[in-house]
DNA sequence: CTGTTAACGCAACTGAGTTGCAAAAGTAAT
DNA sequence: ATTACTTTTGCAACTCAGTTGCGTTAACAG
């Protein structure tokens, strides 16, 4: 459906994450990109490239939005990548964690999705 | 340290989360006591409260803060009761869930607690 | 009752995220 | 290329959760 238009924008965005791995919240990507483009616009790229299956976003800590790239094949309608984030208390940073942890079915309830957030030190802080 | 002294407005608070063990948000706390107190107020006394063990917060998929009394004997210093969230996607409504999820250990990394939110639909909207 | 200090109300502020609209830039067809 | 159409962008103004400073009020200990 969203025949995302590759303006230039677009392409500096797509080329942040695709070179740097690590998850990026939105405040400092548009602190980043000051210089380069409006805010307005940042939003509203990383929108559409979450609604097309190209990256997926997450709250931290402190309620401040993250974006990353979707490493496992997910696409508009199925993100399969929820995967847990982990948040270093110290530096601030969040990585995307490859293992999977299983979620607990629970009585009368329907899961859909899951927000799972690890908080504690990272390497470069221990 | 924290002597928190029995005002008026911390024992309405408190009478809240007595009379309901749901969790709920600031935004909500705010409007319900609108008549009563100040929001400044509010935010205040849910932070002594939470400083002192009484009560827990946690973030919600929105990035909205929510509050919810402590059942499992925490301390100032130590929130054992850092469980699951559990939070309808139709009505917004949120509640702790007393599952245990084992946090697996990451190389490299020191967990100090953990933010976990399963999302999906509650027993009523189903 | 009095003095001390925590707690409160108020108003102004901060900062992330949103909205409306006119201008600019992709895209596809002629 | 030029044109016509549609998406995208920039800007400014806005919303709203949460915070801060400060003068006043009210707990509470002595």
């Amino acid at each position: 459906m969203g025949v995302i238009r590759k303006t230039k924008s677009v392409q500096i965005i797509l080329d942040i994450f695709n070179e740097n791995k690590d998850a990026i919240s939105v405040v400092k990507l548009i602190d980043l990109l000051k210089n380069e483009m409006n805010k307005t616009t940042i939003y509203r790229i990383l929108e559409r490239l979450e609604n097309d299956g190209i990256v997926h976003s997450f709250m931290d800590k402190d309620g401040l939005k993250w974006y990353a790239t979707c490493t496992n094949g997910c696409t508009a309608s199925h993100h399969s990548d929820i995967h847990p984030h982990f948040q270093c208390q110290d530096c601030g940073k969040v990585d995307c964690l490859t293992i999977t942890m299983n979620i607990p079915k629970i009585p009368n309830r329907t899961i859909a999705f899951s927000q799972i957030l690890l908080i504690g030190t990272c390497e470069n802080c221990l």
